[in-house]
DNA sequence: CTGAAAGCGCTTACAG
DNA sequence: CTGAAAGCGCTTACAG
C-alpha cells in the first residue's frame, strides 16, 4: 500500500495519466467491469450501481482511455491515413477542390472519434508500385484518399485490391462498382447552370476551361452540351476557351479575353473554376464591362473564392463538407467491423448558388 | 511447430503485420537483440553478424515497428497535437499566414518521424479554461500551436505552465523568455521594404492595413515609421488606410481608392497582406494606373498569392517553411528527452522579393 | 554476449 | 455477476 502511494505521488508529479486500474480501485470494482462500462458493453454483465460508481470515478479523474493500450488489445492503431496525391501545397488552387474545407471537416470528425491522422503526401513522380508502398507501408487502420487523379488511383486500388483494408476515395468518380468512393455528377450540375443562363435569354454562352485535368473538364463540357442541345442551340466550339496557363487567375483572364473577342459577343460565360472566375472579373473590370448587366457569369467551386469575388460569384457549389463528413463516417464504420469489405459509391448533388454575377 | 505454421498462414491471409518475434525467429536470435538493432542500440551488445542477419530479415519481410506496441513500452503515444485557434477553414485567408504551406511541411516531417497528428480546432468562443481542456485532454506527446492570437495563447500557456509537456507556438512573438515559440520581426522586414521604396525616390508612401489583428498590424506600422524617420520624412497618418472589410481583397480595393484620392498622389504603396494586394491591383487595373510605372507596390505574405497576382507581386516573403520545419524538429527533440523543458525562442528573418510590382 | 521475463494499458474469454 | 489471467507488440533491466 505504501508502495502504491509512492508510485502515485510520482505519477502525479510527472503528470502521468490515470489508468483503468486507478478507476477500478476508486470505484471498488474490477478492471474488467470498468472496461465494459467504458465500451458500453456492461448491460447484463455489470450491475447498475457499479456502473454508476465507475462513471463517477471517470468523471472525478477526467479519465480518458489510452488509445495505445486499447490499440494493442484490439489490434488497431487508431490512426487513419490521409493519402494525398502530391503535396498539400499543390492542391488548394487546383481544380476547385478546397482542401481547407475538406481537411477541416475530416480532421474534426476523426479527432472526435479518438483517431489520429497520418498525412501521406505521395510524390506524383513516383511509379504506381512505389506509391502503393508509400501508402500502405505504415499499416494504419484505414485510408482516406484525397485529391487523386481518376486513372492513377484506380490503378493503385486494383493493384492492392486483395488487401482488404478500409478505404474511401473522396470526390472522384471511378465508375467502378467494385471500388468505394464519393463523387458528384459534374455534368448534371453544369447542365443546370447553363440551363439557367439560357432561361435568362442567352443563346451564345462562353465556356471557360480553367482546369488542366481532362477528367474534371470533360464532364462539365458534356453538361454544357446537353443543356444547349435540349434548348435547340447548336454547339460552337469557338465558344469554348481553352487556356493552359498554370496560374488559374491569369488563365481566366486570358480565356475571357479570347471569348469576348468573338462577334457577336457572348452575353454569358460559364467558368469551370471559381479562382479563374476571379481572373474573368478582373478582365471585365478593366474593360468596364458591367456584371451582370453586360455579361452574366457563373463559376464552379467552393464558397471561399466565390465570396472573395467582387461582386460575389454566382456559382455551382461543390459539396465538399458533406463529402468529407460522409467519407469519414463510412471509414469509421468499416474499421469497426472489419469483415465487411463490400464496396460503396456515394453520390452528392451540387447546388447552383445565385449571387451577384448573374440574374 | 505445426501450430505456429497454421497461425502464420492465417496471419498472411488477413494481412496481419509481421512482428518482432517473427524477425527474431527468422534471424535466429532473440527478440531483445532485434529490438536493440531496430533502435540502433546494439553496439557492444549484439555481435555484428547477428545484426546483419536481423537487418536482412527486416528487409525481407518489409518489417516496420508497430508504434502501438512501442508506444506502450515507452509510455508514448506517437501522436502530436496540432492545436489550432479556430477552424482550419477560417485561417487560410487571414493575416498572411499560409496554412497550406505550413501544414504541408509540418505534416511531412511528422509523418516521416513515425508520429501521427491530432488536429484540434479550438472553438474561439470558448473561455480559456475550456480551451485548455480541449488542448490537453487527449494527453498526446506534444503540441504544436498554430495560428494563435498572442494574448490568448500566452494566457493559456501560463495557466497550464507546470504541466511540462513539449510544445511550441509557431509564428507568434510572445515576448516572454519563459515560453517556447518561433517568430519573425515584422517591424524589421517592413522597414526594409519601405526603405527600398524610399530609395526608389518616393517620399509619399501609402500604407494599406489589411489585417484586423492589431498584434500583426502594429509591428508593421512601426517598421514603416522607423524607415521614414531614418530618411527624414515626417509621418502623415492620412497615408495609412485602414479598412475593416472582412473580405481581404475588397478591403485592399477600398483602401487603395482611399489612399489614391489623396493629393499629391502617393507614388508607392505598401500593403500589409498579399491577398489585399490583389484587390489593390484590381483597383489599379480598373483605373488604368500602370504598375510599377505610375505606382509601385510591395505586399507582405507568402508566395502562393504573390505569384497569382498580375504582374507577380513584389513582397516581403514570410518564412513559413522554415518555421514549420524548425518547430517540428524542436518538438521532436523535446519528446525524445522529456526531462529538458527549458524554453526556447527561435527568430526568423523575412526576405524582400522584388518582382513585377516595383523596381 | 544471450535470452527469458516483466511490464506498459487495455480487452475479453474464462473459471469460479 | 465477478475478477484473475492471458495476450496484444514492443523495450529494457536482469540473471545467466
Amino acid at each position: 500500500m505504501q508502495c502504491y502511494n509512492l508510485v502515485k505521488t510520482f505519477l502525479v508529479i510527472n503528470q502521468m495519466a490515470i489508468t483503468i486500474r486507478d478507476i477500478a480501485k476508486c470505484a471498488q470494482t474490477s478492471v474488467s467491469a470498468v472496461s465494459l462500462v467504458l465500451n458500453e458493453k456492461w448491460e447484463k454483465k455489470v450491475p447498475k450501481d457499479t456502473v454508476a460508481r465507475v462513471k463517477q470515478a471517470i468523471k472525478k479523474y477526467h479519465y480518458v482511455q489510452n488509445p495505445v493500450g486499447r490499440g494493442l488489445a484490439l489490434k488497431k492503431k487508431f490512426r487513419i491515413s490521409l493519402g494525398i496525391y502530391g503535396s498539400l501545397m499543390e492542391h488548394p488552387l487546383i481544380g476547385a477542390f478546397s482542401f481547407h474545407e475538406l481537411l477541416s471537416y475530416v480532421a474534426s470528425i476523426i479527432s472526435q472519434s479518438g483517431y489520429a491522422i497520418d498525412i501521406i503526401q505521395v510524390n506524383t513522380h513516383h511509379g504506381i508500385k512505389k506509391m502503393c508502398d508509400e501508402i500502405i507501408s505504415n499499416g494504419n487502420d484505414g485510408i482516406i484518399f484525397l485529391g487523386w487523379d481518376q486513372k492513377v488511383i484506380k490503378n493503385i486500388l486494383h493493384k492492392i485490391e486483395r488487401i482488404s483494408f478500409p478505404y474511401i476515395v473522396v470526390d472522384c468518380n471511378l465508375n467502378d462498382k467494385s471500388l468505394s468512393y464519393t463523387y458528384t455528377d459534374m455534368s448534371a450540375s453544369t447542365e443546370i447552370a447553363i440551363t439557367h443562363l439560357i432561361k435568362n435569354g442567352h443563346k451564345r454562352i462562353g465556356f471557360i476551361r480553367a482546369e488542366l485535368s481532362k477528367s474534371r473538364f470533360l464532364p462539365k463540357l458534356k453538361g454544357y452540351k446537353m443543356a444547349i442541345k435540349k434548348c435547340g442551340i447548336r454547339f460552337n466550339d469557338r465558344l469554348v476557351a481553352d487556356n493552359s496557363n498554370p496560374n488559374p487567375i491569369l488563365s481566366g483572364y486570358n480565356a475571357c479575353q479570347k471569348v469576348l473577342s468573338l462577334r457577336p459577343k457572348p452575353g454569358a460565360v460559364f467558368c469551370s473554376d471559381n479562382l479563374a472566375a476571379l481572373g474573368v472579373l478582373m478582365f471585365l473590370k478593366e474593360k468596364k464591362i458591367k456584371v451582370p448587366d453586360d455579361l452574366e457569369l457563373i463559376g464552379y467551386g467552393d464558397l471561399t473564392f466565390a465570396n472573395l469575388a467582387i461582386p460575389p460569384l454566382s456559382y455551382v457549389c461543390r459539396s465538399i463538407m458533406e463529402q468529407g463528413k460522409k467519407s469519414v463516417q463510412f471509414i469509421l464504420k468499416r474499421m469497426e467491423k472489419k469483415r465487411d469489405n463490400s464496396s460503396q459509391q456515394i453520390r452528392f448533388d451540387e447546388e447552383l448558388v445565385i449571387q451577384g454575377t448573374c440574374r
